[in-house]
DNA sequence: TCTGGCACCTT
DNA sequence: GAAGGTGCCAG
């Protein structure tokens, strides 16, 4: 559908390659562990296919118009949609192999957020950052040639405040910053991913970052959904949305609510004061300058003193990274404890959709520990959400609250979204409560460039980068990886469905135990650790 | 800041 | 016609 040759170019990132298993970036002891330049990895480091796959993000116009005025999301105890809604046009898929489409949602930054005179600024430090959960593409696993021949939405995803949300849909705090990712992963001989020789690319396009709201804070952006979300069309017309708002409370004349004429007042202050302060986010950058291209050339090293037009300054056109590279390694094979097939899940309330637990939040000072995740049952939904505690191999630790895993309940540590600074990525290093471990992702270096004090917390034993990058990235022996079968798993021929049963890994607590776990380091932004629990 | 109910709308 | 997605608003 819509191919915009812009975007077309901007799409190109850069592939980092890995020989170690272990992203480039993770072990090198420049800024974050980043390389000072890509490098483009030879045939035998990365899968040719996923090399090659490119994805442009749809209406990207209408993006950049919510992002240049600071995107808001909605979210709600039910779960709310996204708007506007995640759609990518893919292409350079091999026509025949089957790919899974996911996307998680991260934390941009670690910090909390507040609309002080018509502008979003920093009100402090993040809460933890809630379960992880991954949003499984319906049609997963689908061959290339599936995913290609039309646009891939993933409108159905959705967002919750909900801490204990059953339905599976992406938790998140509210007024805090978040970076949607793309995860394209090439299923394996069995229909899933996180076996050995996974491989996988993640695409990040900045400009849909957003800060999750449970009621709009910038009258602009709520203009911009009226206007453009087809739902919303009863409220569209200034004026007769007036008169709207009148009827519904019962009146003839139009009545401007006060939050309107608040916000109306203070955009037309600002506006003469100056607009939007400049570096007000901009002081977090989400991407890393050696991922951020811009019409196929590395942007170079854009800083947060860049100054910046919009809510996220952080974003530049156009906005996409990628990292892509095919675990060769065993030790950094995808592998989860999936105790029963998805065939063999019963049908859960989760409808439709499928989320996974997301391995990539910021959870200071626990992003590092390893997620949990357990399938959701249903027919097409598939949760995965990321353990807020921590998760040995035979159960989850700190989670005595917790029932028995019934199901399937996999854990993995993840990459915290933004930036750790090299030491994030060596902090792993020395732990090993895991039985397996999955590291990845070039595109969590992208999505966050600060160091924030908050994800500093005490290191088992500091190691080097390249220690860390030498071994198995947590540690975890081979042996115990073996044990488990692939996180994501669909027989040929079947449906891909979740494995159901939340309770059996009642993960959602928000603060999860203190536990020496946490200090697991994140090595990576997409499933990295996998585990039984 | 958040929630639930509402009317209006699309699908 | 039903189901479900919207923003608004009182509380």
């Amino acid at each position: 559908m819509l191919q915009e040759k812009s975007s077309a170019v901007a799409d190109k990132g850069v592939t980092l390659a890995q020989s170690s298993g272990l992203p480039e970036h993770a072990t090198e002891p420049s800024h974050l562990g980043l390389p000072a330049t890509p490098r483009i990895p030879d045939n035998s480091d990365i899968d040719q296919n996923i090399e090659n796959i490119k994805v442009v993000l749809h209406e990207k116009e209408m993006w950049k118009k919510f992002h240049e005025t600071g995107t808001e999301m909605i979210i709600t105890k039910a779960g709310r949609r996204m708007f506007p809604s995640y759609k990518v046009k893919v292409t350079g898929m091999n026509p025949k192999t089957k790919y899974i489409l996911l996307i998680d949602i991260v934390p941009a930054d670690d910090h909390r957020y507040k609309f002080c005179d018509n502008k979003w600024m920093v009100a402090g430090k993040a809460e933890p950052a809630m379960p992880g959960r991954l949003y499984v593409h319906p049609d997963s696993p689908a061959a290339g040639a599936h995913w290609m021949r039309q646009l891939v939405s993933f409108q159905k995803l959705k967002l919750t405040n909900n801490h204990l949300d059953p339905f599976g849909h992406i938790i998140l705090n509210s007024m805090h910053k978040y970076q949607p990712r793309l995860h394209i992963v090439k299923a394996d001989e069995n229909n899933a991913f996180g076996s050995k020789n996974t491989a996988y690319c993640t695409h990040v396009f900045h400009e849909t970052t957003f800060i999750s709201v449970t009621s709009y804070q910038n009258h602009k952006i709520t203009q911009l959904k009226i206007e453009n979300n087809p739902f919303a069309k009863g409220f569209r017309g200034s004026d007769e949305g007036d008169l709207r708002v009148s009827r519904l409370q019962g009146k003839d004349y139009p009545v401007i609510s006060k939050n309107m004429v608040r916000q109306r007042f203070l955009t037309s202050h600002t506006h003469l004061a100056g607009k939007f302060s400049a570096g007000v986010l901009g002081d977090h950058r989400q991407v890393h300058p050696h991922y951020q291209y811009e019409s196929g050339v590395p942007l170079g090293s854009t800083d947060s003193q860049e100054t910046f037009s919009n809510p996220f300054p952080a974003s530049r056109e156009p906005s996409l990274l990628y990292h892509c590279f095919k675990h060769r390694d065993n030790s950094r094979h995808l592998e989860l404890g999936c105790k029963r097939p998805y065939l063999d899940t019963t049908p859960s309330a989760v409808p439709e959709e499928r989320y996974f637990r997301s391995p990539s939040s910021h959870e200071p000072p626990l992003l590092s520990h390893p997620y949990c995740g357990e399938a959701l049952g249903s027919r097409e939904a598939c949760m995965y959400g990321g353990m807020d505690r921590e998760a040995g191999p035979g159960g989850m630790a700190g989670t005595e609250d917790l029932p028995p895993p019934s199901l399937n309940c996999n854990v993995w540590a993840s990459m915290p979204p933004y930036p750790r600074y090299g030491m994030q990525t060596v902090e792993a290093i020395p732990y090993q409560p895991f039985s397996a471990h999955y590291t990845s992702m070039a595109a969590a270096p992208s999505v966050m460039p600060h160091h924030s004090p908050s994800m500093q917390r005490p290191q088992p034993a500091p190691s080097s980068s390249s220690s860390s990058s030498s071994s198995t990235p947590s540690g975890l022996g081979s042996r115990d990886r073996e044990a488990h079968p692939p996180l994501y798993h669909r027989k040929p021929g079947s449906p891909l469905r979740p494995h159901r049963d939340f309770p059996a890994c009642r993960d959602q607590s928000p603060m999860p135990p203190r536990d020496p776990v946490y200090h697991l380091p994140i090595l990576a932004t997409f499933p990295i650790v996998y585990s039984q629990c």
